[in-house]
DNA sequence: CCAAGGTACCTTGCAATGCATAGTACCGTG
DNA sequence: CACGGTACTATGCATTGCAAGGTACCTTGG
């Protein structure tokens, strides 16, 4: 069994945290609001939360997929067209639900940090 | 290009949620007190963050082999003997840098709620 | 008219991680 | 000495973030 040390890549941990929960984020912007994916990279960048490109496209691809938005082609005043997704009844519910799942884990977390960090 | 409907599940958002963050909530046990894998399960689920043998194992590992926890064997009163971890000094380090990291998305997400729950 | 640059969207392939599943090994007890 | 409980380990799959590269539309300057 080789035991080689492994450099441990905080940065690697961030982008770890990020996943999976983005969805959440993303729902929210659209949910508030029909959006095109230049204009939720903006608002994201906004909140301090980083997410790229090639992040973005695949999870709305995602999202369209399982019915949570939909979206309709909009002319631009200058560019290509835009496709402006619009959350979707459904996705409204599950945003709901994504909201509860966030809330018990924030709170959770928060809770753990609390009792443990007395200990330093 | 198919455009077959993928149901949306829930669970398995919970379940991407917590990753790649758990290693926080888990160096935060091992940070207030010696502790092992068993005991650590039990602690997480009082926090009611549910995880599970198969993730936690090698989770320990891959801290193990990063640098960030030791451990040593201690004998147990009734059973095989336990692997009791204890965090190192770059795992504390680590383990303030992950929580500032966790403060940053807590802070960016509830904003990110207040901003724009309002609009429904 | 057309070359160049900007805007917008999409795809491919890799790495990391949660988890289900299965397996190994130690221990005390009846 | 077999059995159940405790503790640790290993394998393989699915999902997702992201870097990198690509396509297509539109406006503008020469």
């Amino acid at each position: 069994m080789s035991e080689e040390k492994q450099e441990y890549n905080v940065e690697n941990a961030k982008s770890q945290m990020r996943k999976g929960f983005l969805e959440f984020p993303v729902l929210l912007i659209i949910g508030a609001k029909p959006t095109y994916a230049p204009d939720i990279l903006k608002q994201l960048k906004n909140a301090n939360l980083l997410v790229v490109e090639g992040t973005l496209y695949p999870l709305l691809s995602r999202l369209k997929r399982s019915g949570l938005v939909g979206y309709e082609w909009l002319e631009s005043p200058s560019g290509p067209p835009r496709k402006m997704y619009t959350i979707t009844l459904e996705g409204k519910e599950v945003l709901q639900q994504l909201e509860t799942s966030w809330r018990s884990l924030d709170t959770s977390v928060n809770t753990l940090i609390n009792h443990y960090e007395k200990s330093n």
